[in-house]
DNA sequence: CTGAAAGCGCTTACAG
DNA sequence: CTGAAAGCGCTTACAG
């Protein structure tokens, strides 16, 4: 059983080296010139014992960990597909960086974000699905780690956001569906308790939809939509029997699009003969729901991997990383054919 | 800007309590009594200074980091929504034990393993998605920390695992539709590439369902599914066109059975008076897609839960936590009238 | 009930 | 080009 062997130290490389500690600890740095005679008998020392450094040591001696805190939040009552590309995308770009990630879940986000900052657990944080009034922020102030947001609070003072340019989304299929001709469309928002939760990308994205339809005097019906079936099924059906002259259809709900061919086929719509369907989801998640429609791409990778080089940069250098920044993703339809 | 104030340590709670550095520590293990007024000093000097223990420093003094890894792997050409169950009750498991979780991404798993179990950044190691030869296991293997895995692999030696029975699981489902009187039918299985990459899983399942419908006379017809649109519906097409007397359909496959509704409702076949279909699924992973059938539960809440709780045991008390151990959670037929 | 001191495994001025 | 030593912030025998 080799496992009884103690792990090795920068003090047993030394030793067999035959060098001081410093000597090998600047060679594993690279923070001063070591000769080659030494260079090579220290990575053979390294090599025969197994040699990793111990990252709570390097940690403290350091203060740095190397580490990012990656938070999410799972709400009851939430369609959840779409959120494991975020997480994806903040993993792989942050190990790109050389940092791992530390995955917080915890109900309460502030506690969670107090904890690992003020432990120093983490050398920078990472907050998916932010909302309007994210209490998870002052926490995020009063941190020394610098901080990366994918969502738009109400205040972003001192923090860096990334996120989709909602309004400008909305205005991109309004003005697609107007040029095709439509002049009655139906909007469908996320629930409303995603409004209610402060989840600024629902009114910005139909407050825009409704100003631009508005502007081009085409009638626009906003309704929410459902996040849990059956009610998904039974909200679209009822919405189209409301809406019989509507023309096309603007969604931008996750749950309501991915249940959509599903009700349309039933119900015998053909798209886009019958009715024109835009919609806004990334392309992997259409990929796996199947979801033939043309949408704006929501950008899961690239915000999330926006977020953690900034966040790096901040990291690395406090002050050049200069002042706060707000950055939209511009919105890109793809068209799919689902519209006429 | 209060932010140039360094951050408190045990020496400032243990200056300002008019204590000593040990006796602050003790009251925060509550490894010792301390007095009553003793203890109120300290908590009010911790409270004021806002002292939280450093993480790294207790790590390295204790050898412990109260974290643990969780190895994820994104195949391409992989349907992903079920994986993020997993990741979610590893989380929250985690968590109630008071363990925070590494969340681990790498292309390379086995080096991934190595990096963080040898630099001692975690105390033990979930395994997802584990393989019939998977290459993490020997390095799992090698290392000090106790490890856990979700998902069968051939050789178990040494380690904690967790599955659902996929064997009994296939049996269920074939003795349901034997029960039912069907004596045809089809079985989709996971994709080729999943049998290839040694996903066991894939064939315990088809193996034992082949087995079991031969003992009854049912005539049986396996097939591999696929993951990616549009060849899952090309899929689903050829084999039912394929197969045009079979009554029952027993489909071991995420993106498959997610597809299945749409496919079926476009070629007018009725379940379950035209076809039985049966599947393997989780609760929530039905809800997300809208999927209507019988199915037995994959549990992956209990899968992830059982896997971290075997891993703290054996972190607390490697002693204690006795041999490996290789436990089947037994499948749960949900009916929801998808047969006849 | 409490304190002084050693030690966890690193890094980094300081000195040569 | 290299070494001896201090220090990072904790915990825990050892002593009283």
């Amino acid at each position: 059983m080799e496992s009884e062997e103690a792990v090795a130290t920068i003090g047993d490389v030394a030793r067999a080296a035959g060098v001081s500690r410093s000597t090998v600890s600047y060679a594993l740095s690279g923070n001063r010139p070591i000769s080659r005679e030494t260079r090579e008998r220290i990575d053979q020392a390294i090599l025969e014992l197994g040699f990793t450094v111990n990252a709570g040591a390097r940690a403290l001696a350091t203060a740095q960990t190397k580490a990012i805190g990656l938070l999410s939040q799972f709400h009851r009552d939430e369609f959840a597909p779409a959120m494991l590309q975020y997480i994806r995308s903040v993993s792989d770009a942050a190990r790109e960086l050389g940092y791992d990630v530390l995955f917080v879940t915890d109900i309460d986000g502030s506690a969670a974000v107090r904890r690992i900052t003020s432990s120093n657990m983490v050398d920078g944080v990472v907050l998916l699905d932010v909302t309007h009034a994210d209490p998870r922020l002052d926490a995020l102030r009063a941190a020394r780690q610098p901080g990366a947001l994918v969502g738009l609070p109400g205040d972003t003072e001192g923090l860096d956001v990334f996120d989709l340019d909602f309004g400008e989304s909305a205005r991109v299929m309004v003005d697609h569906l107007y040029s095709l001709g439509h002049r009655e469309i139906i909007l469908v928002s996320p629930p409303k308790h995603v409004f209610e939760r402060g989840g600024a990308y629902g009114w910005r994205f139909r407050d825009a939809a409704i100003e631009r339809a508005g502007r081009y005097g085409i009638r626009i019906h906003p309704y929410y939509g459902e996040s849990q079936q059956p009610e998904i099924t039974v909200n679209i059906d009822a919405i189209l029997d409301a809406r019989p002259t509507a023309t096309a259809m603007i969604v931008h709900n996750d749950a309501t699009i991915a249940a959509l061919p599903m009700v349309l086929q039933r119900r015998g719509v053909r798209v886009p003969d019958d009715l024109s369907v835009v919609s806004l989801y990334a392309q992997d998640f259409g990929r796996t729901f199947s979801l033939p429609y043309t949408a704006v791409e929501s950008s899961p990778d690239k915000l999330g991997r926006m977020a953690v080089q900034q966040l790096v940069r901040r990291i690395i250098d406090p002050g050049q990383a200069g002042p706060a920044v707000v950055k939209f993703v511009a919105p890109e339809l793809v068209d799919r054919g689902s519209t006429a």
